[in-house]
DNA sequence: GCGATTGTTCGTACATCGTACGAATGGGTT
DNA sequence: AACCCATTCGTACGATGTACGAACAATCGC
C-alpha cells in the first residue's frame, strides 16, 4: 500500500485486487481491503464497479490477456497446444479464476482469446460445429486438470485415509502406493492434450449430433467508465 | 422442516444440508439454516462437526457414494466409462461439489471409489504409474467438463459481447455464430472420453480379461459419534 | 441417597463481509 | 450567485462462521 492515491478506475481497482489475490490469496480480496490498498474509501469503489462480482470479472479479464498469443502458429495443433498451455499456466497460478470465470460475463480479452482460437482452426477443414466441439473438449481438459492440480498442491488431512489403508480395508489402494508416492506431475497435462488432439485431427470426426436447447438471453449495460 | 427433531449426528446433519443445497442452492446452506431444518440450536451442530468445511466434507462423501458401481464390468474401458459417467452426472446436479471436493480430505466413499477405479484396471497390464495417470486424466476431463457445462447453464450477461460482435471487432466469432447458436450438447462428454480411452488403451497395455468381483469394507470414524 | 463426572445442547457475542443510502465535496456553466 | 453533475465516502444493516461458556441430563462411585 503506497501512500499516494492512484487515479481510481476499473483497471486500477482490478489491478489492486489482483495484487492482493497474488500476495495474500483470493479470500483476502475484500472491498475494504482493496480500497485500503488504493487509499480510497470503501464505497468509492462502487462508483466504478457495480458489485464485487463485477470486480472479479475485471480481474478475470485481466488474467485472460495473458493467454493471448502475439502470433498464431500456422500448424493448428501447435497453435491450440500453445494457447491451452498458456491458459493452463494462468489457472495454476490463479486457481480462484477457475471458479469465478464460470459465472463472469465475457470481457474484451475473453473475446480476443476466442477469436484467436478460431483463427488457429481457420485453415482446417472442420465444420463450425467440429471446431467448437474441439475447443470445448480441450478447454474442458485444461480447466479440469488445472482445477485438480491446484487442489493437489493444497495440504489436506490424510490421517483418516492413512488409517483406513493401514487397516487393510483398501488393498488395491494400499498396493499401488506400496512403492512410495508416485509422481504423475505436469506430464499428464501434455499427455492428455496430445491424446485429444492427435485423435481428433487425422481421423474423420464423427458426426454425432444430439441437439439440445438452451434458452439464453439477457441484457444489461456496461457500468460507468469515466 | 418437520416439527419433530431427528436424532442429531454426522449423517443426519449432512443429509439435511444436502436437502437444502438441492432445494435452495448451495449458497443457502448456512449453519443456522441447517440447524433450523433439524429443529436444533445452531451451535449444536458443532458437537458433531468441527467446522463448516467439515460439514461440506460430509456432504461431499455422501455424494460420492452415488458414483459407486454395484459391480465392476470386466471390460476396463466400459468400467471406467461407467464410473466416469456416474461421477459426471453427480457433478452436473451438484456443481458446488466440484469446488468443495478439491479441498476436502478423502472420506470413506471417496476411498471406495478409488478402490473401485483400481479394480477396474486390475487385469490390465498397465504399470502403477500408467494406471494412476489414466485415472487422473479421465478425472481431469470429467471435472472439467462438468465445471464448464454447469456454468454454461447459468445465465450470463451477453450484451457486451453482442455489441462487440455487432461492431465487427471479432469477425471469426461473428462468422461461426452467423448460422444461429450451435449446440454442442452432452455429446462432447462421451466424445472426449472416447478419445482419451481409445487412444490410451491399445497402444500401451495389452488388455487381458478375467472376471473379478467387488469387495467392500466398512468402517467408521471421524469426529464424535454419539 | 448424593456429589462428581461426563456427554450433549445452545444462547450470546464478536469480527468480517457485501452493499444500500444519502450526505459531503468540488469544478464548470450559466 | 445559483445551479448542475461527477465523484467520494461515512454510517448502518443484515448475514455469516464460530469462540466461549452456561445449562441440562444421564451415569457412576461411594
Amino acid at each position: 500500500m503506497s501512500r499516494e492515491k492512484v487515479q481510481l478506475g476499473r483497471e486500477a481497482i482490478g489491478a489492486a485486487a489482483l495484487a492482493i489475490a497474488d500476495a495474500e490469496g483470493f479470500e483476502a480480496v475484500s472491498m475494504r481491503r482493496v480500497a485500503q490498498e488504493l487509499n480510497a474509501g470503501t464505497m468509492s469503489l462502487y462508483y466504478y464497479v457495480r458489485t464485487k462480482d463485477d470486480l472479479v470479472a475485471v480481474m478475470d479479464d485481466a488474467l485472460i490477456s495473458e493467454a493471448l498469443l502475439p502470433a498464431v502458429p500456422r500448424n493448428w495443433k501447435r497453435a491450440i497446444t500453445e494457447i491451452a498451455t498458456r491458459t493452463h499456466s494462468i489457472f495454476l497460478r490463479h486457481p480462484w479464476a477457475l471458479i469465478s470465470m464460470q459465472s463472469a460475463p465475457p470481457g474484451l480479452n475473453a473475446m480476443r482469446h476466442m477469436e484467436q482460437c478460431l483463427e488457429a482452426l481457420a485453415e482446417t477443414s472442420m465444420t463450425a460445429k467440429q471446431k467448437l466441439t474441439l475447443l470445448a473438449i480441450v478447454d474442458d481438459f485444461v480447466f479440469g486438470h488445472a482445477l485438480r492440480e491446484a487442489a493437489s498442491e493444497r495440504v489436506v488431512d490424510m490421517e483418516f485415509a492413512a488409517a483406513q489403508i493401514a487397516q487393510g480395508n483398501f488393498p488395491r489402494i494400499a498396493e499401488i502406493f506400496s512403492g512410495g508416492r508416485i509422481e504423475i506431475g505436469k506430464s499428464r497435462f501434455r499427455e492428455g492434450l496430445c491424446l485429444l488432439l492427435e485423435e481428433y485431427g487425422p481421423r474423420r470426426p464423427r458426426a454425432s449430433s444430439k441437439p439440445r436447447r438452451t434458452p439464453h438471453g439477457t441484457t444489461r449495460s456496461a457500468h460507468k467508465s469515466p
